[in-house]
DNA sequence: ATGTCGATTTCGCTG
DNA sequence: CAGCGAAGTCGACAT
């Protein structure tokens, strides 16, 4: 990784325009080619970047950039579209590089994946009686997160969120149009299940007859087997 | 703007539960207390990080962890949530500061606010005879990108995407119920207008007696005042 | 390659 | 403050 610490004005051109006036800047070379543009204010993502694969270019600076203080340029192009970010250095402040070796990556615990898995373990929290059909039941439109079967034998498709918003509920809206056209699962209940329901989508999910459910993710996960936990 | 590269394990715990095995990384601490943990591999987001508001605070390890190999202790508590980062550090390999002053930060030119102002001046892209209600009408769910009349008085909403995707057309979908709902307005037609429309979204849109507008951003931009352009 | 969906989504605006 | 929607969304995974 190469940290350049620069006074730098950045112009981003592709799928839109964007310019960042002269200041000063950390410019993030990582081991892939990709270049992140990052100000000393607080936001987690660079102010402008290129992801890989693409290609950083150095050069000098015309002889106008230069009369107005430019002292390098660096164009990178992506390497498949037009995107390309153009840095003209005025002062280079800092310019170190370092080795860093592979990274182990990532581990997450908590995600929407290991709420689903809890609740598939834990189908009754839907009411007694219930029994799990399968998880990411396979529709023509993506997969319905949970297939289950109530008490009395009618399909239950449910979709999980972790704060179920609006766009949950036309989610779940349209695995429910589709699996109703199915004459072997038909007539298919919808249930939305997330940690947290907004109100709106509470309300619009019961004015389309799809029952709110509200999932306690702690109290799930002690009643969870504890090797299930990965930390 | 404080840059470390250390050899650390990071374990992130709120809103979920994250680990980071050790490894060499980029510690970044920003002027108003945020830290991001970047790898070299690409990514244009960190790995880990907390945002401010937020509390560094250095310790040394407890003597499990030194016997560990732990030689100092960073945990970055966040002031409003429980959200907290934890980052171990095995070896400091570079520890160095920067002051980069305030950044003017960035300015773009194309994004949807854009398509949609170039289609309020130019609204006889919808048809001859179009006139403009107001940009941005407000609804109980949201505001509609525009609300105009057609050459016989008739009202019309218009969704504005760069890519018009299905969730753009459930989006119109939503606002035409409620707008149809208005004695005043109704009946309201509606138009799916996007540089780009997927094929599925087109499909949907035209099974909901939607009409899809293609924007030619470009020409578009050539008709508009040179001014309105930012650069 | 394309489609779908989650995200510690973040970010910005408006009421 | 909440609510809504955009984002150069990114990134992962399945088809």
């Amino acid at each position: 990784m190469r940290l350049v610490i620069a006074r730098c004005e950045v112009r981003y051109s592709g799928r839109l325009t964007a310019l960042l006036p002269v200041a000063t800047r950390l410019i993030m070379v990582k081991a892939d080619g990709s270049v992140l543009v990052h100000s000393d204010n607080g936001s987690y993502k660079p102010l402008n970047w290129m992801m890989a694969p693409c290609r950083l270019r150095e050069s000098s600076p015309s002889p106008e950039a230069a009369a107005m203080g430019v002292a390098a340029v660096w164009t990178v192009q992506n390497d498949k579209t037009t995107d390309r970010l153009e840095i003209d250095i005025h002062e280079m402040l800092s310019d170190s590089a370092f080795e860093f070796g592979v990274d182990p990556g990532l581990v997450k615990d908590g995600v929407e994946a290991h709420l689903q898995a809890l609740m598939a373990e834990q189908i009754t929290v839907l009411g007694e009686g219930h029994t799990l059909v399968r998880r990411e039941y396979p529709t023509a439109i993506g997969p319905v997160d949970i297939l289950a079967r109530d008490s009395r034998g009618g399909t239950v498709a449910v979709e999980i969120k972790r704060r179920g918003d609006i766009e949950g509920v036309e989610q779940l809206t349209r695995y429910l149009e589709l699996l109703n056209r199915d004459p072997l699962l038909r007539p298919v209940a919808g249930v939305f299940a997330a940690q947290e329901i907004k109100p709106q989508a509470r309300v619009l999910a019961t004015d389309r007859g799809i029952r709110c459910v509200v999932l306690d993710y702690d109290a799930m996960r002690g009643v969870d087997d504890v090797e299930s936990r990965l930390f």
